[in-house]
This record gives structure tokens, C-alpha cells and sequence, in this order.
RNA sequence: CGGGAUGUGGCGCAGUUUGGUUAGCGCGCAGCGUUCGGGACGCUGAGGCCCCGGGUUCAAAUCCCGGCAUCCCGACCA
């Protein structure tokens, strides 16, 4: 395409608003263009990217047997309803209304239409598995956006569902998405983990996140330096060194002996005041469980993972204590909370508590704490689970390895959903005897727009963007410099010609025919990102030959012009995009 | 939902404290000329409901009130 025609101003300056890399160079390089918060055009160029994602994406997808359908955007409230899912999502919801006044909403996934569809078309045992997907946008509206195309309140998503006749068949589907998901991403460029995830609003059992590593992703994930394990840190356990059955009352401690700690209400606070150390000290964190005052117990310099924690007390709903919480219950001193407060109905602790040893807790009396708290004498626990928030060098569960914490952007998550909306939706299928199941689903989503912005978060320097060739807008980028000299015109027709010789060779190209400074043209070269740049000017016709210039690593070389020029640089392209978009020429 | 900040040609910003000519600067855009291998230069020019609505005033981008929008932080570790 010539760049003289192209719908495309790049900008010299930041946008104001653009905090991470993928959002300031997209805008820079005019690939997309805010219209509201967390909502963006694509200009030409940006919707090449997106659909070569689109491309890899639905090519993996066919390829593992599912179908592509396009289910509808605006959808009716009453689906939600009747998955209790409009309460589930709430705010998050974007709701609209018909001339009639019927409730709609924006669909953010589409387990309900497609439920209900496959419910109404099939109900035999023979008709299943089948594996439906479609690539369509995407609504949430978002309390923050933020971070551009990474967390915007529309996305482009793929999302497929599976319907199986039991949880062997799901596995199968499951398996081969798995699969394809690690292709997709593979070919997208991106360095990724799949690691075991919570399952947020969907509901399920078994599922997976693709992270994308990147350190402005949202959700930090736990990996083995040994094995394979991986895992959300929602989720993540470790080694439980220590017996939960210990009992440490028998350990020679003096009585407790209460401390003055006047407006130390934090951690480390009281353990730079009492010069110990932060594990020395008992974290007692309090929590609503059903009504009940629930305490959980960890060492002073660990975090509560409160997924843990609720999965440990299910199926009691918890809920952190709040301010509101606190002032209802004036005895109990936020900052101050011990395990020995007589309210404490429901009290659970990490094992790692178990250790035979005193204690430094809260007094739960303002300004105070207490030293020589020990288990069994002072204290006791109702309930033992591992609660603390995994990080890095914790003891891998699996293996007798070491884990690592990493941040990642959640670029696809695949789910074995089971049979949570075909119960609520009606999707039964009759079997061989003629009796009635309800099918086995599964749901598979990826954030293809936030590929976009994850791919050029792992791909670009400080000049631009370098895509990777395999959703790279254009395969390359050809420059002409003819400068004003009486070689003009021919340095011009030269690059005419090899522009047209790719384009009937079916290579996509970008050729940079504007009449502008060399310096401009290469600076939006280094911009937009092309793998290959291809460089014709009165230099380099002087020695016969066209410069190549490879965008990662900025590696240059000449190419003689010749009749075989063309094909030459044909099997060059095809031959330097290796399986993953890296470029080797 | 709390706290903070910002809103001025397409983009990035100054001007607002202390109201007062014709609202500036850089980039970009148009024309002419010079330049032409890493974001060139000169001259000329176009382009602005100063977020919106009220109010104060002889006079409002500037002060007051009310909205809206955008961005950041927080909404958890006691």
C-alpha cells in the first residue's frame, strides 16, 4: 500500500493520557485513537494488526474441529436473569432498553445465547460434541479503565463453547483448546505461561489462564523454577512444611506480658519499635463469615490470600472486615486484634502458625500488643488451612523446587465449565436408554485486542514498535529516497518497479512513497514497527543494490538489484518468519 | 464509591494566582522558496463554542455555583 494514500498521521509527542508503552506507541503510530474512555477506534493500520490476530486465532480454532457462528451483541436481560448472571456481573453490566422499554444488555460473553441455541437445536445423544466459536466485541463496563487496549470497556474476544455428553468428552474438547491456545500465542510472539486460575463470575471447576509475561500486567502468577506448576496467586499453594497437629503448649515460654505500642497499628511499625522481626509477629486479620467474627491467622510477613481463605471456610460466604464492620463491634481494635479475642467465633490459621513458639499479637486494646502469645496455652485454632499469599522462594507444592512470582497480562483463559448453564438453561440431551442429562460445557475466551497491546508490550524499543511477522500490519516496509539529484526519477522507478514486483508476488508491502525527509521516513519506519525495512536510494543505487534493514535488532544488509531480486526477497520473507513472528534474515 | 489532578485549534502545552488590547508557543496542516540518507530551514497563511450551563462584573479562558468528561491514587493485611 502506498504510504501517500494511507489513512495515517503518527505523533511526535506522548498522548497525556497513555501511561504504559502498548497505549502511548499505538497512539503514536496511529494504529488506534481513543473515543471514550476505555473505548477506541482502529485506524487502518490497527485493524491489520487485529486481523491477523483474528487470523491466527481462527485458524487454531478450526483447525481443533470448533465452528465459527456471530452471535448477537445486544442481547435480553431476561437470559441474564434466568442464569442469575445480571446480579453476578451487576454494575458491570451495560444495560440499554428497547423503544418498548424491554431490557437489553451489551453482551460481555455469551454462555446464555449460546446455551439456549444449542439447547433448542439439539437434544440427542448423537448430536454431541460439538464446538461452537465466535470472534465479536465485547462489553464491560469497567469501574477503571486503564492502560489503553489492556483494559478497555470494549474488547474484541474470542470466545467458544463446548458441549459434551460427560466430563471425559469435556476433557477431550478441553485438551485441544489447551493446545490451540498455546499456538495462538506462540505464533502471536508472546512469552507466556498457562497457569491454574480462579473462576471468577463464570463459575466452573477445572480452568486455566494464559498469562502473557509482562510487568504491566494485572495478575501476578506463581511458577516452578523445576516443574511444571503454575498458578494464579489467587490460587497458588506451597509446601506445607509444618504439622498442623503440633502442640507448642508445652514449650517454656513466660505469660504474656502486655506492651505499650502507642499509634503502631501496622506490622512493621511494631517490629521496627520492638526491634523484631516482621515474621515474629502474629497477623490476625478479621472477617465477616456469615455474621460471625472470623479471624485469620498468618506470620506477621505474609499476606492473607483471601481465595484461600474462602475456599477453607465454603460454603460460608467471607467477607473482609470493613470500617462499617468495625464500628458495629467497638471491642475489637483494628490495628490491635490478637487470636486470643473472646468474640472470635471462627478462627483459622496458616500451618505455619503451628511452629513451636511465642508470639508477639495484638493486645486487642488500643495501643497495645502482647508478647509471648503461644498456641494451645493462649490461643487455639478451630480451623487449619493454607492461607498466606504465595511469593517468591516459597517451597514448590508439587515438587521439591523453588517458586517464583511474575506478572502477567491475562491474554486467554479456557474453563471446564460443566453444567452450570445447561441446568439453568435447559440444554439436556437424551441418551441411548432415553433418559435425560444435562450436557457437560466447556468455555474457552481470548482477549484478542488485548493481544494487540500485550504483543507490543513484549515487542518494541525505544524507537517504536518491532511487531513480530506474523501480525505485523504489513510484511515489510519499503522507504524511496530520491532525493533532488538528476537520479531522481530513476531511483524512484526502481522502487516503483520492486513495489510492484512484491505486490504481484503476494507480499504485503508499505511503501513509504510520501515526498518527505529521509529523517521522517525512517523515524516512522522505526514507528510503525514493519519487520523488515527495505531502503531504495541514490545511495545505495550507486553500488546496485537495495538496503534491508531487520526492525528487531536493526541488523543491515545490501541485496543486489537484479531480475531476481523479487523472488529472492519473496523466499527471504517466507523463509526469515520462523514459527513464533521472530524474524532471522 | 472515596481522594487528587486536569479540561485552551488535530496533538503536546503556556496563559487562570492578581478579571482588562487582537488568546499565545512547539509539533502538525496549506502555499512559496531553499534543503534532501536518521524527525531540515525561511517566509506567508488557515484553523479556537478557551468542556457545558448558570451567576458576579462596565468587562470572564481567568472569580463564584452546578454539571459533564478525562487521567492518577485508593477502595484489603489490622
Amino acid at each position: 500500500m502506498r504510504m501517500s494514500t494511507v489513512f495515517l498521521r503518527t505523533l511526535r509527542d506522548d498522548p497525556a493520557d497513555a501511561e504504559v508503552e502498548s497505549h502511548k506507541l499505538l497512539v503514536r503510530a496511529g494504529f488506534i485513537r481513543k473515543v471514550a474512555s476505555g473505548i477506541y477506534s482502529w485506524l487502518p493500520l490497527g485493524n491489520r494488526v487485529l486481523r491477523r490476530v483474528e487470523q491466527i486465532v481462527r485458524s487454531e480454532m478450526d483447525g481443533a474441529g470448533a465452528q465459527e457462528v456471530i452471535l448477537p451483541i445486544v442481547q435480553p436481560l431476561e437470559l441474564w436473569e434466568r442464569s442469575g448472571r445480571d446480579k453476578a456481573y451487576g454494575p458491570f453490566l451495560f444495560r440499554l432498553q428497547d423503544r418498548k422499554e424491554a431490557a437489553f444488555c451489551l453482551s460481555p460473553t455469551a454462555e446464555e445465547v449460546i446455551t439456549t441455541m444449542v439447547a433448542a437445536e439439539y437434544s440427542s445423544y448423537r448430536d454431541l460434541p460439538v464446538n461452537l466459536y465466535q470472534v465479536n466485541w465485547k462489553y464491560r463496563d469497567e469501574l477503571r479503565p486503564r492502560f489503553g487496549l489492556l483494559r478497555g470497556r470494549e474488547f474484541l474476544m474470542k470466545d467458544a463453547y463446548s458441549f459434551d455428553l460427560d466430563v471425559e468428552g469435556l476433557r477431550v474438547n478441553y485438551a485441544a483448546m489447551y493446545d490451540a491456545y498455546a499456538r495462538v500465542f506462540t505464533r502471536c510472539g508472546l512469552t507466556f505461561r498457562a497457569v491454574e486460575g480462579e473462576a471468577g463470575e463464570i463459575g466452573g471447576d477445572i480452568n486455566h489462564e494464559f498469562m502473557a509475561v509482562a510487568a504491566v500486567g494485572e495478575d501476578d502468577f506463581v511458577w516452578c523454577q523445576s516443574c511444571e506448576y503454575a498458578a494464579n496467586v489467587e490460587v497458588a499453594r506451597r509446601k506445607s512444611g509444618v504439622s498442623a497437629a503440633h502442640d507448642s503448649a508445652a514449650i517454656d515460654v513466660p505469660a504474656i506480658e502486655k506492651v505499650h505500642t502507642p499509634g503502631l497499628s501496622g506490622i512493621a511499625g511494631v517490629a521496627d519499635f520492638l526491634d523484631v522481626a516482621q515474621s515474629d509477629l502474629l497477623k490476625c486479620i478479621a472477617f465477616d463469615v456469615d455474621g460471625d467474627l472470623g479471624l485469620a491467622l498468618v506470620p506477621g510477613d505474609r499476606e492473607v490470600n483471601e481465595v484461600a481463605l474462602a475456599q477453607a471456610l465454603a460454603p460460608r460466604l467471607i467477607r473482609l472486615f470493613t470500617d462499617d464492620d468495625f464500628a458495629a463491634r467497638p471491642d475489637l481494635a483494628k490495628g490491635y486484634i490478637g487470636p486470643h479475642y473472646s468474640g472470635a467465633t471462627v478462627v483459622v490459621a496458616d500451618p505455619s502458625v503451628a511452629a513451636p513458639r511465642a508470639w508477639i499479637t495484638g493486645a486487642n486494646e488500643i495501643d497495645h500488643h502482647s508478647r509471648g502469645v503461644v498456641l494451645g496455652r493462649d490461643f487455639n485454632v478451630v480451623t487449619w488451612a493454607d492461607l498466606v499469599t504465595i511469593v517468591s522462594g516459597d517451597p514448590c507444592p508439587e515438587c521439591d523446587g523453588t517458586l517464583s512470582v511474575d506478572r502477567g497480562i491475562e491474554v486467554g483463559q479456557v474453563f471446564q465449565l460443566g453444567t452450570k448453564y445447561s441446568t439453568a438453561l435447559g440444554a439436556f440431551y437424551t441418551d441411548e436408554n432415553g433418559d435425560q442429562h444435562p450436557m457437560v460445557m466447556g468455555c474457552y475466551g481470548i482477549g484478542i485486542s488485548r493481544v494487540v497491546a500485550a504483543v507490543v508490550e513484549e515487542h518494541h524499543d525505544d524507537r517504536g514498535i518491532s511487531w513480530p511477522a506474523s501480525v505485523a500490519p504489513f510484511d515489510a516496509h519499503l522507504v524511496v529516497l530520491p532525493g533532488k539529484a538528476d537520479g531522481a526519477d530513476e531511483v524512484k522507478r526502481i522502487a516503483d518497479e520492486l513495489y510492484e514486483g512484491l505486490k504481484r508476488a503476494g507480499v504485503e508491502v508499505l511503501y513509504d512513497d510520501r515526498d518527505a525527509s529521509p529523517g521522517v521516513k525512517f523515524a516512522d519506519a522505526d514507528l510503525l514497527g514493519m519487520p523488515v525495512q527495505l531502503t531504495i536510494g541514490a545511495k545505495g543505487l550507486a553500488r546496485g543494490v537495495v538496503e534491508v534493514k531487520v526492525r528487531v535488532g536493526g541488523d543491515r544488509s545490501d541485496l543486489p538489484i537484479s531480475d531476481d531480486l523479487v523472488p529472492i526477497l519473496v523466499e527471504k520473507l517466507r523463509v526469515s518468519a520462523s514459527e513464533n513472528g521472530e524474524v532471522v534474515w
